[in-house]
DNA sequence: TAGGGCCTTCGAGTGCGCTCGAAGCAAGGG
DNA sequence: CCCTTGCTTCGAGCGCACTCGAAGGCCCTA
C-alpha cells in the first residue's frame, strides 16, 4: 500500500435528509422509498437516534441512478439484483459490468426504435401538413400563388 | 377535379390473412387482434362469408403503425382517439395532427432521456473496466508498464 | 400536553394491457 | 364424418410497480 486515502476524517458532519424531504426531492413517496428500502433497492440508509432515516448524498445519488435505470424500462426485479451485487462488495465488478453493458444494449435498441417511430411520425405529420394545405384550396380549381 | 384516380378498378383480388396469420406476422396473439377490435383500434376488418375475419394490407399497415405507437408508450386509449379521428374522416386532420405532434414531443423527450442515462451507463462501465483493470495489479506495489 | 412527523407491520387496492378459458356453434377440407 | 379454425359472449386472472390505509407506538418541540 502506497497511499492512505481512507477515512475521510472527523471533518463536516455530512448533510442528512429526512424520508419527506427526499420525496419531496426524488419524486417517490415515503411510502415507495420504504418500499424500496424493504425489496433490498437502497444499500442500507442511517438512522436518527430515534430510529428515524437519515438519507445522505450517496443515497440520493444512488436514487437518482434508480431512477436512469427506471427511465430504461428495467424491470425492478433486476435493480434489486444490481443492488445486492453493489453489496456485496468489488468482487461483483466484473458481473455488474456485464449487467449495465446488457442494459445498454437494451437501451441503445430502444433507443433505435424510437428514432425509427420518430420518423413515421414526422412523416405522418408532414402529410397532413400537405393535405391541410391542399385542402386548404377548396373543391375547386386552384387559384395562383 | 383534374386526376382520376380514386377507385383502383375491377382488378387484382388483393391478398388477405386470417387471423392467425395476421397473429403470427405481427406477434400479438388472436384474442388480442380480437380485443384491438373490440375496444376500438382497428378501423372496421373485412369477414369472409362465413364471417371469419380477413385482414389486408392495410390491416397490417394499420397494426404496424399501432406498433410504433405502443413502442413510444403511448396509453392505449390514445390510440383509440386516434383511431376514432381516422374513422371521422378527413375533417379531422388538424386535430390528429395535433395529436401526433404532441407525441412527437413526448418521444423525444424520451430519446433525450434515454441519451442521458447511456451517458450515465458508459460513464459507470468505464469505471468498472478501468477499477477491474487496476484491481488485476494485486495488492501490492505495481510493477512497471 | 398537544401536535406533527416518523416508525412498524399487514394487507388490500389500483391501473394498465393484456391473457386465458369456457361454452357453444358454424364453415370448409381431407 | 371429423377435425381444424374460427366465431361469439362473458367474465375472471395476471404481472408489474406501486399506492394507500389503518393501527398502534415513539420522539421532539412549541
Amino acid at each position: 500500500m502506497t497511499v492512505m486515502e481512507t477515512s475521510p476524517g472527523p471533518a463536516a458532519a455530512e448533510r442528512h435528509y429526512t424520508i419527506s424531504e427526499v420525496a419531496e426531492a426524488t419524486g417517490l413517496s415515503a411510502h415507495t422509498l420504504r418500499w424500496y428500502e424493504r425489496i433490498g433497492l437502497m444499500p442500507h440508509v442511517d438512522r436518527s437516534g430515534a430510529g428515524q432515516r437519515r438519507y445522505r448524498d450517496r443515497d440520493l445519488r444512488w436514487l437518482t441512478f434508480l431512477g436512469k435505470l427506471r427511465t430504461t424500462g428495467m424491470p425492478v426485479a433486476d435493480m434489486v439484483r444490481y443492488a445486492e451485487l453493489v453489496r456485496e462488495g468489488d468482487a461483483t465488478f466484473a458481473e455488474r459490468q456485464r449487467l449495465l453493458e446488457e442494459t445498454r444494449r437494451d437501451v441503445r435498441a430502444r433507443v433505435a426504435e424510437l428514432q425509427d417511430t420518430l420518423a413515421v411520425l414526422d412523416h405522418k405529420i408532414g402529410s397532413y401538413a400537405v393535405a391541410r394545405r391542399e385542402a386548404a384550396y377548396g373543391a375547386d380549381v386552384a387559384s395562383g400563388s
